[in-house]
DNA sequence: TTTCTTGCAAACACTTTGCATGCGG
DNA sequence: CCGCATGCAAAGTGTTTGCAAGAAA
């Protein structure tokens, strides 16, 4: 994740205009970057520095940071999509229990070259994820009878 | 992917029932496996089997048959969510231009015991996909000026 | 002043749900 | 005949969009 200063002079050098809100928002990003947190957790900690901020400013603003390629969207269908400052190639765990999303450097990767030969494909971005339950949800839940959901 | 028969006697055996509807998209989902069909698609194709294929039908069906672990759901928030058969560790490239999702066969893995012993994370289940152009989408944009969009 | 941004509400797309009817076992 | 399955329509959810009013530069 960039840092603040970084992130204005980025937008400033787009044309684009440093509001108090999006100030807002981008601070909530990099206090809360390990979170991974979703737009309504982004909206509601944004909120707390600023009250004039709306849920639509959020969504355009991390629109914005994210077609930039600032930031990076994860998306997701059965729960909100969430945002991360971590630009690396990485694995993320995601806890089917309570959500949380863990970065995990990862000493894997495709090589672009070699998929390129084989299948011509293009190779961007990527999104590697493991699901599974994390060490708390693995021990709340081997309390309570070791049923596994 | 299973086949027919084995899908089949899996229902059965959980005391499901196997009804035409069902048996169509089934079938649908064998045929297109490579497709990577999402829920229109195949609620589209089962019609043409048997024209008494509900959409809801499609789901509540997909939805039985990720449960019981017979196809995998893969889940996009900007697109439809997609099924697949192949049930093996690979790699999904997904192409940004046309929605096209290709497996390839992933040399590389994360030992699940590795992970746990740093990280505590108890690995279920694994998303890796590489976002990009296939060879078709890159042809196609080369030819118009190549402007990568 | 000019252009970009905001914020509200309405639209959106896909998926899920409630419930009466229907059909497989 | 019993119970799960079907299909319609309605609800739901997070996200996007249209547009008038407001604020940066």
């Amino acid at each position: 994740m960039m840092n603040r200063e970084s992130i204005v002079k980025a937008f400033r050098e787009k044309g684009l205009k440093i509001t108090p809100q999006r100030i807002a928002i981008i601070e909530v990003l990099m206090e809360k970057n390990d979170d991974h947190p979703g737009a309504g957790a982004i909206y509601r900690e944004a909120r707390k520095k600023r009250r004039s901020v709306s849920l639509s400013t959020v969504y355009a603003t991390l629109g914005e940071l994210s077609r930039r390629g600032i930031i990076k969207k994860l998306q997701f269908d059965q729960m909100e999509n969430r945002y991360e400052g971590n630009l690396e190639e990485h694995v993320n765990l995601i806890c089917k229990g309570c959500g949380k999303i863990i970065d995990y450097e990862a000493p894997v990767s495709l090589d672009p070259a070699k998929v390129a030969r084989k299948t011509g494909f293009q190779m961007l971005d990527s999104r590697l994820e493991y699901y599974g339950y994390c060490r708390e949800c693995v021990n709340r839940l081997k309390g309570k009878g070791d049923r596994t959901p």
